[in-house]
DNA sequence: TTGTAAGCGTTATCAT
DNA sequence: ATGATAACGCTTACAA
């Protein structure tokens, strides 16, 4: 049983509130008593008792940590990353995964509401604002955002990142290039990017296709059938991608364009898709058609011919979240809430 | 603020304890009141104050989940179902990862010391006995073993999995299988796998090799290099093994025995790199050599050619894990520890 | 069956 | 600069 205040305080002769400052508010007790208070403490391996200190102030250390999918191995290490900077700031840090369902997503913040999470980073869902602002607690906003402008956030510029993806395929020759979404009507990152893409590169042609599906699963299987339509325009092919895309893509019947040379995959589940697309028709990545595809999944490292990719610089994002989010919980940070926007880099496929 | 159990003590005319009762110890209040309370409780949402009932019980309800790197989905899929599991038994689930690093495995654990957890399943790295002892908590060991045998243990019966693969090749016709194994030296599971290829399928030769890395990177970088001796075995690249294998391993001059048919990897992260190695020499897959590997990792999916599998049946063994966790907390499971082994389940080829 | 009261370990207020 | 004291919200003897 870890040793109390009180127990401390005989020890040393001094009262309770003594100890308890010297440890809280340092500058409050003389230099003397402080030294030999925080000696003993040092000493002994003191820890308060989180229970009662929170009792006690009316607030927990608990920062929630709210993902969308812990499997992702970019996400994992950010999530990491926070964790690292919660505990070094004397936060404890509480990590709930929900797979981007919002069923689940209501679930974790029900139960950080339990806790009483004094804070909270998440990776919203497309319908997360009215349980946020339910929770009425500091929150920030990770990777992308919840619709309601109240909260700071931090997160790969979509404009710049859709524009390098383009001028990249452009500089390697392409002329026309398929760009492949994830449901722009409901997840606003693929909203915000597809928009960028009317001011790129305009040496191209592009042709844009939006999936309805919303989850990783399902999102790679619809571009893997779209692939096979891109790749082999049969009847049956063409008919397959009918109920898997959203109306406003682009015409499938490319006729009067320049051949496809070139795809980029919005996100890493598109190009899952993509790439057994690609295989199920025996045919090499990267080499008629370039590819390119925003984040850096893990399978890059296996696959027999390379393709380029636009890593999200989600760690620096996830860091500065947090930051910001401990110093909004400590009041060290007052000003309006603001969205901070990240460059990405760019990996071309090696050789 | 949420509503403190004086405050609806005063609104029902009852004493404070009465609620508390009717809350942990419902037996114990006569049925009108019982009913009356619940219902208001239930009506308003009331939500004890967790911070207040730890500190009187002295005990929390939070539980820690150690893994060693959750962005293994298999992982990441099996904390979330522990996760979901103390949720529902009124536990609060704390997740750490490792990374297999033995530091921040001690650090996650003195964070766990510092919150108070009232217990942990976690998946230990090699040298976690002497911390462990040190947390006097309820502890049940996933998937591998710390080597102290004082705690309930759940994972994948090695043996049978081994046996199970051998079987598996030999079945299709290999007669002379590389197996690869991690540090068996410093890694339990490897070496248990290792123990059991002894009594596996006669009808094969078998040759074992034995990686000095420990994380996952290394392992891979290893496995690469040394399917490139196997496949080519020159000199230069025989010599290139000489530093990243520990010396037990068989002897790499394998011109006395049948050619090499089949290869088994005893974790993925050893797939990872056979797979690179076999596109570094433009040979495709489980074609004139059958592959099998432990695990299911994701990029299996992306592969042009199908391998074999052999899933370690984790997520039965976190939900059993977690359950044994709740019941040695709440007193409910008291007999002595076990080790309880899971059999796993084989994948063959996709066509 | 229910109420009373003490106490968990900390911190904030007030008095010294 | 330090000490005494009350209070945070809950549980649990014990008393009624």
């Amino acid at each position: 049983m870890a040793e109390s205040l009180a127990a401390i305080a005989r020890k040393l002769n001094v009262a309770p509130s003594t100890i308890s400052r010297a440890l809280s508010n340092p500058e409050l007790v003389a230099p003397k008593t402080r030294e030999k208070i925080l000696n003993y403490v040092q000493e002994i391996g003191y820890q308060p008792n989180l229970a009662a200190r929170s009792l006690r102030r009316k607030r927990t250390n608990l920062v929630g940590i709210v993902v969308n999918d812990l499997s992702d191995s970019l996400i994992a290490q950010s999530a990491s990353i926070m964790q690292d900077l919660a505990f070094e700031r004397g936060f404890f840090p509480v990590l709930l995964a929900t797979r981007d369902d919002p069923q689940k997503e209501k679930e974790a913040l029900a139960q950080l509401k339990i806790i009483n999470s004094c804070g909270l980073v998440i990776m919203p869902t497309c319908q997360s604002a009215a349980t946020l602002n339910s929770l009425n607690i500091p929150i920030v906003e990770l990777d992308r955002c919840s619709g309601c402008n109240c909260y700071d956030e931090f997160r790969m510029d979509d404009q710049a990142a859709m524009q390098m993806a383009c001028s990249h395929l452009v500089s390697l020759g392409c002329q026309h290039i398929a760009v492949l979404f994830g449901n722009v009507d409901l997840v606003t990152s693929f909203r915000s990017r597809f928009q960028a893409l009317q001011s790129c590169a305009p040496q191209a042609h592009y042709s844009h296709f939006f999936t309805q599906a919303i989850s990783a699963h399902e999102i790679a299987a619809s571009a893997r059938t779209l692939t096979h339509a891109l790749l082999r325009p049969t009847a049956d092919n063409l008919a397959a991608t009918q109920n898997i895309l959203l109306p406003s893509s682009s015409n499938l019947d490319l006729s009067s364009l320049p051949p496809l040379d070139g795809i980029i995959c919005t996100n890493h589940s598109l190009a899952t898709g993509v790439v057994q697309g690609f295989f199920d028709h025996k045919q090499p990545l990267n080499q008629n058609i370039k590819l390119l595809t925003f984040d850096h999944p893990d399978w890059l490292q296996v696959l027999p011919q390379k393709i380029a990719s636009l890593t999200n610089p989600l760690e620096q994002a996830a860091q500065q979240a947090m930051e910001r989010l401990l110093d909004r919980i400590e009041g060290r940070y007052i000003s309006n809430v603001e969205a901070r926007l990240l460059r990405p880099v760019l990996h071309p496929a090696e050789n």
